[in-house]
DNA sequence: GTGAAAGCGCTAACAG
DNA sequence: CTGTTAGCGCTTTCAC
């Protein structure tokens, strides 16, 4: 019925080569008109379908792609987007896909400058990158575009840099589930946080997301109750101040949730709560990191929001990877689920194979 | 330096021809011991891989899995794993693989039966299977066994039987979950209920784990409080006698919360909670299937525990398909992870690619 | 403009 | 036992 109908067929039905045919497949011209259109009825009506496997294997091309990540020694969570990576190698090696993994200092816009520098002029045939400088990533993207290099973002979008794929969370709706977890059966009023604590450096456009979010979220309950929503920019670099600013929240004798949305400060805060003690104040941090896991299991911690940054990173490779060789259309935005993770899930997380 | 390394290459290096290089890679025998050694010494040493797109299109093989499930008409659950059979058969169509679903009648052991033989027949090189009937669903095995056709497994194990491959979740566990989400920030004593709510004919082996999970749950909690755990198992076929043994149980004013084990069973109870007016009872319950997200939503349902059986069902034919195709060892084991499903998070599941 | 032919890396049949 | 060789379907080069 349907056995699969190839280039030679094709070529014997409109008595032609498989060159003519092969040609105006992919519309390279010299095709006399008659061939062309002869060929092209036939295409349309036999509604072939190329093998992509004789076709990659044909072609034996490859591609370079660029992934211009932070220094995985900085930050536990950028070290499972370099799992992530490496993971998606070992899958695409094999397909003709050369990966080079680049680490710029998560501290240093600098260096990400230099490094984007010597990445345009490598030339890579496609680039994925976590747009952490915002500012500094747009201007790479925008030599990315004049050189139509197709790049994938992940971890934090920028929307008008129109990305081959985004691939990441909705950061709004993760600030809701925020919210949500630290107002789990609470009935009362009360006081909510939400914490940045981060190095002076760092672009915290994403993190502005997370926080409308989590004050939408207090703001739409209209239950009668009355919720008193901070939100706090600390800087993790000036410890002693750090501490102080700390304890005076957690001194507010109303206070019944708080929220971290950067993972170096959950451990600060878990450290100090741990020490003065939960008196049923809730705690929400992100990421399956060993210190969270840590504070999540003796209780401390009550809910991590898992953002799978390894994950991310495979499925971002996976999709520059696949629109190279297969021209396959990306996803232009690939959002991940919001995962919850308690004490009873989290062994189930990380025995999956998945994450 | 690590450019790919062929068949060519390595029977170059080890004098001989590639032939017999493929000849040891296939453990094909006709091979003598020296020469066999020499390139066995060769393949370690330079970790050879592959190329796995010219393995398929070389050998150009075709192979037939069928794939055994309930009907999809009968329970909107099987219905999401015939959509990732759908996906799998998109994926792996191109490398040759040959997909037939087949149903059979979640309340009829004959329609299994039947199925299970047309199935043998037919001669598939691969089987996948909801094994919901446990004896029949072990005779068939069996007899695949002896045919030497591997087998998968999803949503539910038959350890003994020795699966190429299971792919679901730990049931124990996901009692635990449910106990959990039940029990969150609750402080006082009470009575918390699992229910079991299904047809007669339905095979409970792997409820049952859900219930030692539930139990287990509670007698570990040694925080001074005593609970009150019953469970029950309901015959929804007689409705009236279902709705008193319901109602008894929710006048039960100590009743904390409701693990509802069934899908059918998630339903009903939410009716009836809705009708009487939660009154501070909990209930959770399974899968992303349209009542229990039209419950989530209006808040008679406070958490659901995501199976995702489409990934279930795509991940077993894909364990399946690289077992044929490229001898890939298939995990013994492929345990999901327990998807937490709020409120606030439910759409980014419903939204995300991957479920 | 067009067709023939040599690959891509691997498989498998077939001489020796 | 071993080497040679003709494919798999597509790409690409090179004569004519």
């Amino acid at each position: 019925m349907d056995k699969k109908i190839r280039i030679k067929d094709i070529a014997q039905m409109a008595q032609v080569s498989v060159g003519t045919v092969d040609r105006v497949i992919h519309n390279r011209g010299e095709v006399a008109k008659e061939s062309y259109s002869k060929v092209m009825a036939i295409l349309e009506k036999t509604g072939y379908k190329p093998n992509l496997i004789a076709k990659t294997l044909g072609s034996n091309k490859t591609y370079k792609i660029a992934a211009l990540m932070p220094n995985p020694e900085q930050d536990e969570y950028w070290n499972q987007s370099i799992e992530g990576i490496k993971q998606a190698k070992e899958e695409w090696t094999q397909y003709g896909v050369q990966l080079q993994t680049l680490y710029f200092d998560l501290y240093d816009k600098e260096s990400f400058i230099k490094l984007a520098e010597t990445v345009c002029e490598s030339n890579p045939d496609g680039v994925l990158m976590a747009p952490i400088f915002y500012n500094e990533a747009l201007h790479f993207i925008n030599t990315c575009k004049e050189k139509n290099i197709p790049f994938v973002l992940i971890n934090n979008n920028i929307e008008q840099a129109g990305p081959l794929s985004f691939v990441g969370q909705d950061l709004y709706q993760s600030g809701r589930v925020g919210a949500e977890l630290l107002h789990l059966n609470e009935k009362e009023n009360g006081t909510y946080a939400i914490l940045h604590i981060y190095d002076d450096i760092h672009n915290s456009t994403h993190l502005n997301e997370k926080e409308k979010g989590f004050k939408d979220y207090f703001v739409e309950q209209n239950n009668g109750h009355t919720y008193n929503v901070l939100s706090r920019d600390l800087n993790y670099t000036h410890e002693s101040t750090l501490e102080k600013e700390l304890s005076d929240l957690l001194n507010e004798s109303t206070l019944k949730g708080i929220l971290v949305t950067t993972s170096k400060g959950a451990y600060t805060v878990s450290k100090l709560l741990e020490k003065k003690g939960k008196n049923g104040v809730r705690l929400v941090a992100y990421d399956l990191l060993a210190e969270n896991l840590h504070y999540l299991n003796n209780g401390i911690i009550d809910f991590l929001i898992n953002q799978n940054s390894k994950r991310q990173a495979f499925v971002g490779i996976s999709q520059l990877s696949n629109h190279l060789l297969f021209k396959k259309q990306a996803t232009a935005s690939y959002l991940f689920p919001l995962e919850i993770i308690s004490r009873q899930n989290v062994n189930s997380y990380l025995n999956s194979k998945q994450h």
